[in-house]
DNA sequence: CGTACGGTTGACCCTAGTCAACTATAGTGG
DNA sequence: CCACTATAGTTGACTAGGGTCAACCGTACG
C-alpha cells in the first residue's frame, strides 16, 4: 500500500519505519467500471477502501429518487475509514469513472495503529479533513451563490489533485459529466450547465469535456471566497 | 470530566478503568454568555473543548457578512477535537445560549489515548459521527424540501438531546432564535418563519418560543426522510 | 450511418430571498 | 403601574434564482 505513504505524507513527515509498516499492509486490489459500487450502503465492511485511480463519490439516495453526492474522492483518499468505527455504512461509495481500489482489512489497520500511534493519528486526520471539506460544502450550499459554489469546488479539486500530482499549471482532467456534478453541487442538471457558462464568461475557468483549466486561480478563489486552510495540505507535526 | 464518560458511553461500553482515566482528566471550566466565542477562528488551540451546558454552533463568516452554521453542539459534545489534529481552526465555535464548557489540554488527551487505544478510538468516533451529521446536512441542503430539511434537523436534535437526557416524550427546550436557525439551515430568516408555520400546519410539530414538541415523531421522520442510523446512537464494540 | 451519451437552449413556473412594516413579549427605569 | 426599549416573531408585496419540461445539437463509437 505505497499509495498510503504518499497520501499520508501530504500532511506530516512519515519516517522509514512507518513507511515500512504501511508498505507492508496486506490488501486486495479491485478494478471497477464507472457506476459500480466500491462500498454498499447498509453494509458492514471489515476492510476499508483506498482509491488508487479514478474518481469516486459518496452518495445518498433518497426515497423519491433524488441523489446527493456528499463527497468526491480522488486517488490516495481513504474512502470509508469511517466504517472502521461506524460499523454500518449510512451511504454508499460509487465509481464516477473507471477506478482501481485497494481494500485493507480493518484488523491490519488496527495493528498498524497499535504499533504506531502517530500513524493512527494520521489516519484519524484523514477522516477529520474529510469533515472539514464537508463543512466547506455546507457553507457553499447554504450561503454562496451558484457561481461561487461551483468555483469553490473547482478550487478545492484543483488543490487536492495537484497535491497528489494529478494537476498542474491550473489544468486537470475531470471526466465527470454535468449530471453527477449536479448531484454533488445540489443543483439541477440545467443549472449546472448555465452556471458553468457563467463561469466561462468570467474568463476565470475553461471546461471542455473533461479538460478543466483554471485561467486565474487567485481570481477564481476571490470570487468563490476560497481559503485553502481547511484542506490542511501543509506538512506539520500532528 | 465525568461528562465525557457519559457521552462516550452512548456508543460503546466504557469499563471502570477507562472511566477512571476520563474522570481523572484535568480541565478548566468556563462560563460563557450567549454570543461569546468558545474557540476562535484561526486560533491554534492547545486544549479541546467539551460543552457541559447550553447550545453552541460552529460558524463560518463570509466576507460579504453572510454566516453559515455548520454544526450545532449540545452538552456532552466535544466541539473542537479536530483542532487536536488540524492544528489551525478553519472556523469558530460560538455560544448560542449561555453555556458552560470544559477545556481539556491536548497533552492529557494524548496520554489517555496512549493508555487506552480503545478510548482513542471512541474519541475518533466522536469526530466521525460529526462527519456523518454533516453529510446529512449536505443532503438536506441539496436535495430536501425546506420543510423536510427543517423537519430532519428537528428529528436529529431530538434524538441527540434525548440520548443525553435533555429531551423526552417528544419535547425539548431549544432557546435558539429563528435568526440562528436560518444560518444553520441556510435559509433566510423570513423563510425559516414560514417553513416553521408549514411544519406547524402539518400537525407534526409544535414550536412556541423555546419549547419544541414533536407531536408525531414517525410522521415527521417519514416526511423528512429521516433515518437515525447515521447518528450511531447504538452501544456496540468499536 | 445510426445510436447513445453528454451538452445546450428556451419557455415557464415555483421556491425562496429581500425589503419593509408591524406585532408580541419581556425587561427596565421613572 | 406605565411608558420605553430591545428582542423575537410575523406578515405582505415584490423579485430573483433556480427547477422542470422538452426539444435540440455535437460527437464518439459500433
Amino acid at each position: 500500500m505505497h499509495a498510503l505513504v504518499t497520501s499520508l505524507s501530504l500532511r506530516d513527515e512519515i519516517d522509514l519505519e512507518e513507511a515500512a509498516l504501511l508498505d507492508g499492509l496486506s490488501f486486495r486490489r479491485r478494478q471497477l467500471r464507472k457506476g459500480e459500487e466500491l462500498v454498499a450502503q447498509h453494509s458492514r465492511p471489515t476492510e476499508s477502501c483506498v482509491v488508487l485511480s479514478g474518481v469516486t463519490a459518496r452518495e445518498v439516495l433518497l426515497d423519491d429518487g433524488k441523489r446527493q453526492i456528499t463527497a468526491l474522492h480522488i486517488p490516495g483518499d481513504f474512502v470509508d475509514l469511517h466504517a472502521f468505527l461506524l460499523k454500518v455504512m449510512d451511504h454508499s461509495v460509487v465509481a464516477l469513472t473507471d477506478c482501481e481500489a485497494a481494500y485493507v482489512p480493518h484488523r491490519d489497520l488496527l495493528r498498524v495503529m497499535e504499533r504506531s500511534p502517530h500513524l493512527g493519528r494520521l489516519l484519524w486526520l484523514s477522516t477529520v479533513v474529510d469533515g472539514a471539506i464537508q463543512r466547506a460544502w455546507i457553507t457553499s450550499a447554504g450561503r454562496r451563490s451558484a457561481t461561487a459554489h461551483f468555483g469553490h469546488l473547482i478550487c478545492e479539486l484543483y488543490l487536492r489533485l495537484e497535491a497528489v500530482g494529478l494537476a498542474s499549471e491550473g489544468r486537470f482532467e475531470f471526466p465527470v459529466p454535468q449530471n453527477e456534478l449536479a448531484d454533488a453541487l445540489g443543483f439541477s442538471l440545467v443549472h449546472v450547465n448555465r452556471t458553468l457558462q457563467d463561469l466561462r464568461a468570467t474568463g476565470l475557468v475553461s471546461w471542455k469535456g473533461s479538460a478543466v483549466s483554471i485561467l486565474d486561480f487567485d481570481g477564481l478563489a476571490r470570487m468563490s471566497q476560497f481559503d485553502p486552510t481547511y484542506l490542511n495540505l501543509i506538512r506539520m507535526p500532528r
